[in-house]
DNA sequence: GTTAAATATATCCGTAACCGATATATCCGT
DNA sequence: ACGGATATATCGGTTACGGATATATTTAAC
């Protein structure tokens, strides 16, 4: 994941460092402490990504311009001057669904075995 | 992966070729040959994996003993003396199960952010 | 029956990614 | 003003991925 390709499926598939960061950034845009504290949350302290991990990929993903940095701060008595605020490109957002989307198809196979029940 | 480990949970979340090899051989006995077609063929060509990756994957998942060779073999006019049969191991079906319902709660975290939508 | 293609396993090695440790500095509650 | 949480950043060891390569056998074709 060097250069910028414009075509989503072709990045697949995502490192789960990559797909989790995409994911917290769906949600809207986010600083990098936050995203390591979501990725945390959301899956219930499963995955947890150190620093290391996160800027290294948040970088690659900069490279890859699949986020970029935002100049949007929140209200000046809430924000913080450390922060760097990212958000999805176009194509970042083209890809998390796509990541998503495999994921789905790869439960379906797992139900389809009998790895799983519920559809949901 | 290197140690024997007990506990399913604790080697979550797996890289995607190991997930990949453990679900195939969720359907059964395989050799490794038919793991490389049956990812090619159940991700719909999403996912090649050469055999590098195999079968260093295998070796992997063969030192954590979450597979082991099997000895039983098909009719012999239907065997093929190079194959080497794997079959998952108790620990092992735990552990693809744990990888698939992560998946799952994955794919639902999606969902809620709208980037996927069909229950199915 | 000889050739060719597909099958089948295996190793090597360059590239990339993970991720803990470490460093530095600021913000905020008490 | 002190300490813990917040926040970003880099370094380096370890691992895994995955294409290229090698070798041999089986099967189909002609």
């Amino acid at each position: 994941m060097a250069k910028p390709k414009t075509d989503p499926e072709s990045l697949l598939p995502l490192t789960p460092a990559v797909f989790h960061v995409l994911l917290a950034l769906a949600g809207g845009e986010r600083h990098g402490y936050a995203i390591m504290q979501e990725v945390a949350e959301s899956t219930d302290g499963q995955v947890k990504m150190g620093p290391g991990t996160l800027y290294g990929t948040v970088k690659r993903l900069l490279e890859a311009q699949l986020i970029e940095e935002s100049d949007e701060r929140p209200d000046p008595h809430l924000d913080d001057d450390r922060r760097r605020y990212y958000r999805l490109t176009g194509v970042g957002e083209q890809v998390v669904k796509a990541e998503a989307r495999r994921y789905a198809e790869i439960v379906e196979i797992a139900r389809g075995k009998k790895l799983i029940r519920k559809p949901a």
